[in-house]
DNA sequence: ACGACTATTGAATCGGGCG
DNA sequence: GCGCCCGATTCAATAGTCG
């Protein structure tokens, strides 16, 4: 709990500190409409089962700690509701918050969060450029999480600072699925055995964007999920408040060494540098999934000596010749390798045209 | 209502056809466990109180001047549990729902969902490569729609065909966040006064992804919100058999057209990619029982690190080791398990070829 | 120093068939 | 239903090693 209460008997906040104890207690000792903006990472309530080995049979590190065991959707909805609850008492009128998690959860955090009079503003995407695969095979690729970002009511109007945003995406409107690399490297932090502190440190770049729109200098921002301190971090460098909270000792250990070797930056300095983009990778199939090209039409090679016929899943089948456009295109070639999308051409008005034309169409949307 | 029952009394699926009715009392009247795959695009928007309907069936009345956000959030999730329990009852043990929404719903949808009992696989995302700017700059430009995939149950083992979402994805794994555009162009359809024939109109390349990896060839996909038809017209182009319902007689009228329209491509071509598991298993014992190696041959780890002998039941035996193939291999390696096919290797002039080519051989005999 | 190659790892609801 | 056992399955980004 928090000695926060002045000698005058009103309540001040705990700033720039990392509080420990239960978030739902802290946040009911801290005097209501006191924070600009809320950072949540709940426990997503992963329900994993037995242990998973990767194709080459290493073992895969699960999120198995006991903060994230809970016994049924009941009992998590009734934690959801709880915090979501205390967390909006204290906010401010005018403000927001954030809450990430995954398919497990985000539903009924979701819900949750509709129901205690929160006024959904955006959902927005992390499209993660490096996600652990689907090992087995058995399921998509779990490539992105979602966040959903919330006013305290319909009626308040959040901080939104538009301009920043656009700055930040090369100057066209930040749209609502970012694509931004999972923490590993240097800012993934171990403990003293070298192992990783936290099983779900969240990245930098992800708190920078949140805290760049949804913030102004001086704001008090409240991570009531505190863990390694991401948000703190942050908030630290681009000039804004924090108040962490976190049961777990280690955690906060870290946390605050974190924070403390942080230097606030310069206004100048808070621009960030936006991440080249390399050029688009199209798959084939995407041409045949638009109806550009249809299962069952013909490819030319480019020579005229060979033709393909296109299968629904965009391989191609040629004599007895079955794969990728690039596939095919050695097998019937005697070639080592095989760029398909300029070796393969379609007809149209009995004039051959390389596929390459489609892939640049597609291109061009993506990027437009 | 459907008139779907034959001379014995017994149910029957009204297939390739559109029915007019209410969702749920036509997915009512249809047999339970009959139905392979579920897509839903239900309407999101609050504002259809009107049009909602209570699990009772009673019509929900109009809108009150002061209505109260909680209670519209209640109606609509009267809504979703009703259909979703009826679309529940009709689908087989082994089916799968997917059901696409933004977040205006798709959190009270993905609750009343896993309430009901269905088990989440995947949330997918369709990242619009041309969405809607915000036009007044005062939220993220909306860039995406969510979909969730599930199975009827924890226990049901839906269709996935992963190695044909691979081969469409240019051969690597397929992701949670799919990028396509909006539907325009000649696929949108335009009534007759050259308005869009359909608010909300979803291009057929995200239906073309949904049902290639979901269904196979001959499955029965039911849409109960079919709308102008997309998931009837990509059902049939693939070769699958379509449900569709559709209250609104001029959305019925524009699908009919549309589909009746749709050729079928030819059988070749809807083969996608499949899975070594489809493959029927061929004990190692087979290739010491036709002689193609013979006991006490030695076989030798792909590493080059393990020898092994074979006996006569095939098995092998490797110092104090002995058992399968996989056993012996997995105990060699300290691995958890191990695929003695590709491990072991046997020698043929010198040359170190994997045991698995003679599997291929057999393979390749067994269906001849 | 640099390139080539290998090893490690990340919020994961990660099998199916037969006895 | 349970236990056993076959045998299928990974992408991108670091970090480390060797020459």
């Amino acid at each position: 709990m928090v000695k926060n209460t002045n000698k005058t008997g009103s309540k001040t906040l705990p700033l720039n500190q990392i509080i420990d104890g239960d978030c739902i207690d802290v946040m009911n000792s801290l005097p209501e409409n006191s924070v600009d903006l809320i950072f949540a990472d709940p426990p997503y309530n992963l329900q994993l089962k037995g242990e998973l080995h990767r194709p080459d049979n290493s073992k895969v590190d699960a999120v198995d700690d006991h903060w994230d065991q809970f016994d049924s959707f009941k009992v998590y909805d009734e934690f959801s509701r709880a915090w979501l609850q205390a967390a909006r008492r204290i906010l401010k009128p005018n403000g927001a918050i954030w809450v990430i998690g995954s398919y497990h959860n985000i539903f009924r955090v979701g819900t949750a969060l509709q129901d205690a009079g929160f006024w959904v503003l955006n959902d927005v995407i992390w499209r993660k450029t490096n996600p652990m695969p689907n090992f087995r095979g058995v399921r998509l690729t779990n490539a992105h999480e979602t966040m959903i970002w919330a006013g305290k009511s319909e009626k308040s109007k959040p901080t939104f600072n538009y301009e920043a945003l656009k700055a930040l995406n090369d100057g066209v409107q930040m749209r609502s699925d970012w694509i931004l690399p999972i923490c590993n490297g240097n800012e993934r932090l171990k403990d003293e055995n070298g192992d990783k502190a936290h099983p779900t440190q969240k990245p930098e770049s992800l708190l920078h964007r949140v805290i760049i729109g949804s913030t102004n200098e001086g704001d008090v921002i409240l991570d009531p999920f505190f863990g390694t301190g991401t948000t703190g971090a942050v908030a630290k460098k681009l000039g804004r408040k924090f108040i962490g909270i976190e049961r777990e000792e280690a955690y906060r250990k870290v946390a605050k060494k974190r924070i403390s070797a942080i230097k606030e930056c310069d206004a100048e300095s808070l621009k960030v540098s936006t991440s080249k983009r390399a050029e688009p990778r199209v798959p084939f199939g995407q041409v045949v999934e638009r109806g550009m090209l249809k299962p069952g039409d013909q490819l030319y090679s480019l020579n005229g000596r060979h033709s393909a016929k296109i299968r629904a899943d965009g391989t191609l089948i040629a004599h007895d010749q079955r794969g990728s456009i690039h596939q095919v295109g050695a097998a019937l070639e005697g070639a080592p390798s095989c760029n398909g999308w300029t070796y393969w051409c379609f007809k149209k008005r009995g004039e051959a045209i390389p596929i390459d034309m489609l892939r640049k169409k597609i291109r061009a949307e993506m990027t437009a």
